[in-house]
DNA sequence: ATAATAGTCAATTACTCACTTGACTATTAT
DNA sequence: ATAATAGTCAAGTGAGTAATTGACTATTAT
């Protein structure tokens, strides 16, 4: 509830589901139009657009519209911040398990928790 | 819909929630009870485990249980999924880039799309 | 033995989400 | 001008989610 780093929130939750996800790998192969997004999608053109606007709400892609057709491209910055917050999480955990060596030298015994 | 990396559905999907977020950030600091990660936060102690069977279901975490205290901690490899599969993307939209640039050498132009 | 602590199970509720169908607007091709 | 293409808006449905409350079981402390 608190926070954390507002943004990453909507990202996450856009990615979190497999055709959004299917869409980002598209894209990151290159700019595509709504058309060529949802033509391969089992489902409809207009719940193909729905999880477009979830991505872009999410600023994981980002779009323009020239005559009629509209060109999404991906937002690679979205994706950094996941990775950060990922590599984050990571060195925490890494600092910790030095601390651990550090404190518990060559001795084996239980890892102390910090219950309470 | 279609199965492009089975495990992240869940994964992603457990780490969108700043509640779950919040108790991944304390964990990477170290294992922690159920209790000490319920404390903190605004809402009832079954809420807050609903929120770890979420985060265990997924395997972002893992538990054990010994007298009355189940003692939870990070798995760092679902984390680690996370990093590859972003990485995966952004290593495509750099490797179009690059093509980018060879095939348009010096002259500055119109990026050509994937559209149809 | 009693009480406090730590966690669990189950049912309910309000809300959000992933779709659907149908109607409609611009743009481009014939 | 007509038709096909590309995209949009809106309303509705069924399933899933995040929380609640209440009742209950083990374990540890006094």
């Amino acid at each position: 509830m608190l926070n954390h780093q507002a943004a990453l929130d909507p990202i996450l939750h856009a990615i979190a589901d497999p055709t959004r996800r299917g869409m980002v790998e598209q894209l990151a192969k290159g700019p595509a139009s709504v058309s060529a997004l949802a033509g391969r999608l089992p489902m409809s053109l207009q719940a193909a657009m729905q999880h477009l606007a979830v991505l872009e709400a999410a600023e994981v892609v980002r779009s323009e519209k020239v005559g009629r057709v509209r060109t999404v491209s991906l937002n690679p910055a979205a994706l950094h911040q996941v990775e950060r917050w990922v590599a984050e999480q990571k060195k925490a955990w890494e600092r910790r398990l030095d601390r651990l060596g550090d404190y518990l030298g060559e001795s084996p015994g239980n890892e102390r928790n910090d219950h309470g």
